[in-house]
RNA sequence: GUCCUCGUCGUCUAGUGGUCUAGGACACAGCCCUUUCAAGGCUGCGACACGGGUUCAAAUCCCGUCGGGGGCACCA
């Protein structure tokens, strides 16, 4: 088996591009808590290779994000280290130097081919249902001549050499061995003509002036390690274990998890982005504890962990190799789950800023007593509002009178039930037990069973068919509001 | 097309030659509990892609087929 190598430095580095995307997230979360397993360091890198992508809202995202997964990292981005600078655009001289010198070792060679003749050559393959890729132009110049061309400011790029026969075999710690016949990796640029590496070798120069120890990073990288193990090669560097995740696809199994927030056939929307989630009300454990579960498992039945949990169990040996649907309801059953472990003080401290934005004034002191009453209905921190707004209202939203009369009863029952509980509210003590016993008193008077008895009341005072417990709401809305909106309901019925 | 790779219930997974008439979770169905909705309890439905080998014995090893996924840019 493989050595850990000491200490362990891993790295999360993406590209400021678009929004931080739970792809991203779980690969972060995979190298966090393997770094944490064993002690060592978190690296976060910034690979802003890429000028005409840059996303400038990018980085926010990414490191709310990452705060909101409870992702620290040690050392890179915003926090600094001794093997800064760590983002790639304030690297570029770095590079340069390396650049020249895997030139200079041969192993690298400068190409003046213009983007429409690459065009022309890969239309040319294309047409000829050829495999796809550089011809090699300009790999058999001259050295002297090209460092001419280049220096008397013709445009260029910077190839790598790639060995035109023979084959090279790694091993990936989750896939295996693998091999790859050189013939079929290209000539890959590693210098942009802007003087800006490619992501492969800016990559491979940081991770070993980084001493990155290994590389977890999603499936999708897996064919460029060829190429990277040139360079390693080419510079007689020591490369670090590989480690290829493996990819989230979508819900329906059908491809790498979407880019895009779609919404489902239903219209249910189904978010990708960390924002989202955050946004939506999915807690940091839970969400946190769903991803871990994606691609890796620590038994055949543990599934809630905790943070400490997680990371004292993780290894990269329980990580499977193929790839894994999202699966929403089951992220919802986990964060109802997370909800309901919650204490009641602590449920309702992150309630509040859920419901204010919805509009719902409601404060720690006010919600504390109706949060029990919820707690264990909600999948997500946004449905809250919906079991929770007809308390902080002085008036309910007009609802159509026919949610006050139950299937098959009529309307004159109805009113009996209605005005039965006006006059029983209006004196009995506002209190669990008296109410219980009030109310099923008056039902049995009229002949009813309890649900029927008590669905109109619940419906006249919280405008909904479907509420908390109603004796608990009673007691919280109080007499004076519970007394107005029973005389509304009757009015509502004549 | 080509290269790489994956293949256990609908989905996430356990399983590394016998303990598997394949275990758990989500979802689904039924029942119980019950003042609605939940939560909870119980039960059920439901899988080793297929075909060949190897072996006394295969979900587990080998080969092939089929199916899925990913890559093939001066993007990462």
């Amino acid at each position: 088996m493989t050595t850990t190598p000491h200490p362990v430095r891993v790295r999360y580095a993406p590209s400021p591009t678009g929004d931080f995307h739970v792809g991203g997230a779980r690969t972060a979360l995979f190298n966090y808590l393997f770094a944490r397993h064993h002690g060592g360091q978190f690296i976060l890198r910034i690979e802003d290779t890429d000028q005409s992508r840059y996303n400038p809202e990018a980085m926010g995202w990414l490191v709310n994000g990452l705060r909101y997964l409870g992702l620290q990292w040690d050392e890179g981005y915003e926090v600094g280290g001794d093997y800064g600078p760590y983002v790639q655009t304030e690297r570029l001289d770095i590079y340069q130097k390396y650049c020249q010198e895997i030139i200079g070792r041969g192993h690298a060679y400068t190409c003046f081919c213009s983007s429409e003749r690459l065009e022309a050559v890969r239309e040319e393959q294309a047409k000829n249902k050829l495999t796809q890729g550089y011809d090699r132009h300009c790999r058999h110049l001259n050295p002297a001549e090209s460092a001419q061309r280049a220096a008397a400011g013709e445009p260029y790029v910077v190839r790598a050499k790639i060995p035109l026969e023979g084959e090279i075999t790694f091993h990936d710690v989750i896939k295996g061995e693998i091999t790859y016949q050189w013939v079929a990796i290209q000539d890959a640029v590693l210098m942009k003509s802007d003087g800006i590496p490619t992501y492969h070798f800016a990559n491979v120069v940081d991770d070993h002036l980084m001493k990155i120890s290994h590389i977890m990073r999603g499936d999708e990288w897996i064919n460029s390690v060829p190429l990277h193990l040139f360079l390693y090669q080419a510079f007689d560097w020591q490369p670090p274990i590989m480690a290829h995740l493996p990819l989230i696809l979508n819900p329906t199994g059908k491809g790498k998890m979407s880019k895009r927030e779609d919404r489902a056939p239903d219209g249910k929307l189904m978010p990708v982005f960390v924002r989202t989630f955050q946004e939506m009300g999915y807690l940091t454990e839970a969400i946190t504890n769903y991803l871990a579960l994606l691609g890796w498992s620590y038994d055949d039945k543990t599934e809630i962990m905790s943070r400490e949990e997680l990371i004292e169990r993780f290894s990269l040996e329980r990580v499977k190799p193929s790839a894994a649907a999202w699966n929403y309801d089951k992220l919802d059953h986990f964060n109802g789950d997370y909800i309901r472990r919650l204490s009641v003080e602590d449920l309702t401290q992150r309630l509040v800023p859920f419901l204010n934005k919805a509009g719902v004034p409601a404060t720690y002191e006010t919600l504390l007593p109706i949060t029990p009453l919820v707690q264990e209905r909600m999948k997500t921190l946004t449905e809250a509002t919906d079991f929770v707004d007809f308390f902080f209202m002085a008036e309910l939203p007009d609802y159509d009178h026919s949610l006050l009369i139950p299937k098959k009863m009529e309307v004159a029952t109805v009113r009996q039930i209605l005005t039965q509980a006006q006059q029983i509210l209006a004196t009995t003590d506002f209190e669990p037990t008296a109410l219980d016993t009030a109310l099923r008193a008056a039902a049995e008077s009229l002949s009813l069973k309890p649900g029927p008895m008590f669905q109109p009341i619940r419906v006249a005072v919280c405008g909904k068919m479907v509420a908390p417990p109603l004796f608990e709401t009673l007691i919280i809305i109080g007499r004076e509001t519970v007394m107005k909106r029973l005389g509304q309901a009757i009015a509502k019925l004549n």
